[in-house]
DNA sequence: ACCTGAACACCGTTCAAGT
DNA sequence: ACCTGAACACCGTTCAAGT
C-alpha cells in the first residue's frame, strides 16, 4: 500500500512491533516483555527486531511514546482555570488507567514528563490564564505535573486504594488531591 | 560473641547481606544487584544466599525496609502544624537523597508507603493537630504521603532539576511543592 | 537492506548430594 | 542446619554469514 511492498516481511515495522509491545504489556506486565517473548508473539526471529528497534530500552520508550501521544488531543480551553486544571488532570488520569502496566514502568523511568509534550504545555497556559506571575508559571508547573504523576502512579499501582480504604470511590483519593492542588495554587495567584 | 558461633561464616547472615547488597545499589544502582554479584562480593557461592534469603524480590524488600526503618527517630512535636509538616518533608527527603538509587526502585514497587509506618503515624498526628476532622484526616494523609513520595521519586530521578532548570537551588522544586501542598491543607482545615 | 543461526556473557532458581 | 556443584530455563546483544 505503501509502495515499496517488495516481498519483507510486513509484521516487522516499527509501530507493528511497538504495538505488538504494548499488547504483551498491558496483559501481562513490563516484566513480561523480552525481545524472544516479543518476536514469537510476531512469528519471527528474535535478531529481526534488531534491526527496526536499537535496544530494549529504546523499544520501551517507543511504546511509551506511543501511548503518551494520545495526549496531544487533548483540549482544555473552556471554563475557570480550576475547571480547566481538573480536566488537564482527569485526562492524564484516564490515559494513565487505560495502560497501567506500561505507565508503571514509564514514571519509574527519568523522562516520563517531557517537557516539550502536549500535557506540559497545556498546563503552563492554564496557569498563565489563572493569573500566576510569568516567573512562577514553568516552576509551579512542574510542580503540579510531578505531583499529579506521582500521584497517578499510586492510584496505578495500588498504593492509593490501599491507604484510602476500599469503601471509597476508585477516584476519591485522586479527587481530594487535585482539589488540593487547585487550593494550593489559588493561594498563590 | 553471640553465642551460636559454631564455624559458621559470620558473612552470611542476614544482615549482612542487606547491607552487602544496600552498598552495591548505592552505589551502580539496583540493576547492578543480582543474587550472583552480591555473592562474589561477599565471597561466598551464590547458592548459600537462599539460605537467609526467600529470593530476590524479598531481598530488596529488606533492603527497603532496612532504610525506610531509619524513619523510626523522627520527632516532629514543635512548632505550628505547618513547621512540623514540613519538617516531616524534609526528614522524608534527606532519607530518599541518602539512597537514591533504592528508594527509585522502592517507590516504583506497591509498597513503599507502608500504612503502618512511623512516617505515615506522624503525619497523621501533624494533621489532627491543624484541626482537620477526624473523617478527613486518614484520606488527606494518604494523599500528601502520595505526593511527597511523588515528589521525591521525581527529584531522585532527575525529573524535577531537568524541568525547573539547572540555575534553580536544588531544593527549589521541593520547597515550592511543600509550600502549596500546605496552602491545600490550610484551605481546608 | 534485511534476515538469521550460533555464540557470548549473563540471569533467578531448584535440587540432590554433601558436611 | 547449612553449604554447594550442576543443571534448567531463561535473558539482551553481537556478529559473521547468508539472501
Amino acid at each position: 500500500m505503501a509502495g515499496n511492498g517488495k516481498q519483507s516481511d510486513q509484521r516487522l515495522t516499527k509501530d507493528g512491533i511497538l504495538l505488538s509491545a504494548l499488547r504483551i504489556i498491558d496483559a501481562e506486565g513490563v516484566a513480561a516483555l523480552s525481545m524472544r517473548r516479543l518476536a514469537a508473539d510476531l512469528g519471527v526471529n528474535p535478531m529481526s527486531l534488531y534491526h527496526h528497534v536499537d535496544n530494549k530500552a529504546a523499544l520501551l520508550d517507543g511504546v511509551t511514546r506511543l501511548v503518551t501521544d494520545g495526549a496531544r488531543h487533548i483540549s482544555v480551553a473552556e471554563g475557570t482555570w480550576q475547571e480547566q486544571l481538573r480536566r488537564l488532570a482527569y485526562e492524564f488520569r484516564s490515559l494513565s488507567l487505560a495502560h497501567r502496566n506500561l505507565i508503571r514502568h514509564a514514571f519509574a523511568s527519568d523522562d516520563f514528563i517531557q517537557s516539550d509534550g502536549p500535557m506540559w504545555r497545556s498546563l503552563c497556559a492554564v496557569l498563565r490564564t489563572a493569573g500566576l506571575l510569568e516567573s512562577e508559571v514553568e516552576r509551579t508547573g512542574a510542580v503540579l505535573a510531578v505531583l499529579v504523576g506521582g500521584l497517578l502512579h499510586t492510584e496505578v499501582n495500588g498504593t492509593m486504594g490501599r491507604l484510602i480504604g476500599v469503601g471509597e470511590a476508585d477516584d476519591a483519593g485522586f479527587a481530594l488531591a487535585v482539589d488540593l492542588l487547585i487550593d494550593g495554587v489559588a493561594a498563590r495567584v
